[in-house]
DNA sequence: ACCTCCAAAGTTGGATATAAAATCTAAATT
DNA sequence: AATTTAGATTTTATATCCAACTTTGGAGGT
């Protein structure tokens, strides 16, 4: 454990401010269709202007606003079609991430997942729902990145990173946690998801993650007044994964170098 | 055909650095490792920083080059991991574009679709794989866009964004399309989604694009000398959307304006 | 009244210059 | 040999100025 190079931890200023402008987005003080001027946020933020129309791209790229040129940036609407696709979205990869993370976890990772589960439990209070939603996060976000798939860990960080923004400009999120029974059937489900991880069981794993996003989304869905199908249940098909499930080629292919 | 406002086609100038930097990238130019320092980028484009630093960062949003505080930008390495993920999700969520888009298609869309595959046809030299493969860009494009769901929209062009990246930096693409029946075979299964759109068959849509993901994924796997699994055939099951698969619901839900 | 054109105001977009901070390289010292 | 220090390089940030574009609100004509 060489304490190597510190990893540099130094934040840039852009990224303080997207950091900031977020926060702001999804506790509902900037509303969606509210534009966001950079002279103001500058001002506001006691920086230039440089950082932050570097922080209004990255919040472009992550979907939390849209850009329109000479015009400004404005916070974006998502539409109940969206959160809906969120959801499929979610299912499909998270499901891919879990598997591949069940064939090569570490103790420590499991412990740790194993961990903020536990720490969720006594969260079935409105008043520890921010705890309970910061926990969640990490669990899920501790399982894609224990699959060391670097594609899927980018893509579902993009899709958690818009996923706040729907639901707190959308909808009263309490509607949706204090749900009768979703306590208990989100607890049951994670529970479900660290056994299959604990017993290295790709199938499992990524049945239970499957499961788990299908039910919290259908419970979403409902507390936001959409009409919820029956819902197939997830099926459990082979692994889409398009070739060897095997140990998965470490380094990059030799791209051709010369053009002999 | 009031020309309206013109839709402000007026691009802005770290767009433009943006596309230079990407199409140097995908042809070779900039190789996965190498350092992209803004000063030659500026100097080298005849613009200042400012929009050079504003292309890298949407770059690192499309995931073709990462960012080190401090320490710079640089084009990534994907691995053969990154391309199956890529497929995977290509498989998932063009298939769900293709199911919604056969449900509202136009017929303005659908001649467009059509005659794009029409003018794929003929390209089966390899002088013209340049040209198939901006065909079939728009050809896929142009499905997406038809189904009217944002959020896909929005994914799918992000996985495109990163597609071609990985193709010229990690393997001859001719091997892959000039691989023996690989042309008929693309343009069998593009005719197949076309078909199905035609028909506004949603299921037999989403079946076809599908298999024809599913297939080009194991063809390209293939000739990257990766060894593709028997893979099985992309199940055809109901929709994983999780809600209503009627009309989507056209505006952005009210967000609780006054908490009464 | 109604439409068109034109100028004003305001915001974003971009260039340039300059300074500060962090990292890397390599020589110099212990 | 290992550590420290000094310098070079590059990124990061600020400030200021001007250009480009959109919108707005009237002036003038029909």
């Amino acid at each position: 454990m060489t304490p190597r190079s510190a990893r540099s931890a130094h934040k840039q200023l852009a990224h303080l401010v997207a950091d900031r402008l977020r926060v702001e987005i999804l506790e509902g003080r900037l509303k969606p269709g509210e534009w966001l001027r950079q002279e103001r946020i500058a001002l506001a933020q006691g920086v230039s202007q440089m950082p932050v129309r570097e922080a209004l791209r990255q919040l472009v790229a992550e979907g939390l606003v849209e850009h329109i040129p000479y015009r400004g940036t404005r916070v974006v609407e998502f539409t109940v079609a969206d959160i809906e696709d969120l959801y499929a979205c979610r299912l499909f990869i998270e499901g891919m991430a879990a598997r591949h993370a069940a064939a090569v976890i570490t103790d420590e990772e499991l412990r740790e997942i194993a961990g903020l589960h536990e720490r969720m439990l006594p969260c079935d209070t409105p008043e520890s729902l921010p705890e309970y939603r910061e926990l969640n996060r990490r669990f899920h976000t501790a399982i894609f990145q224990a699959s060391r798939r670097s594609f899927l860990i980018r893509s579902l960080a993009q899709l958690w990173a818009a996923f706040p923004t729907m639901l707190w400009s959308n909808v009263p999120l309490v509607a949706y946690r204090t749900a009768p029974g979703r306590d208990a059937s989100d607890a049951a489900e994670h529970e479900a998801i660290v056994t299959a991880l604990s017993a290295r069981d790709p199938e499992a794993a990524e049945t239970a993650a499957r499961a788990h996003i299908s039910a919290a989304g259908r419970a979403l869905l409902t507390a936001l007044g959409a009409a919820p199908h029956p819902l197939p249940e997830a099926p459990s098909f082979q692994s889409l994964s398009l070739a060897t499930g095997g140990r998965h080629r470490s380094r990059s292919f030799p791209h051709a170098e010369e053009e002999s």
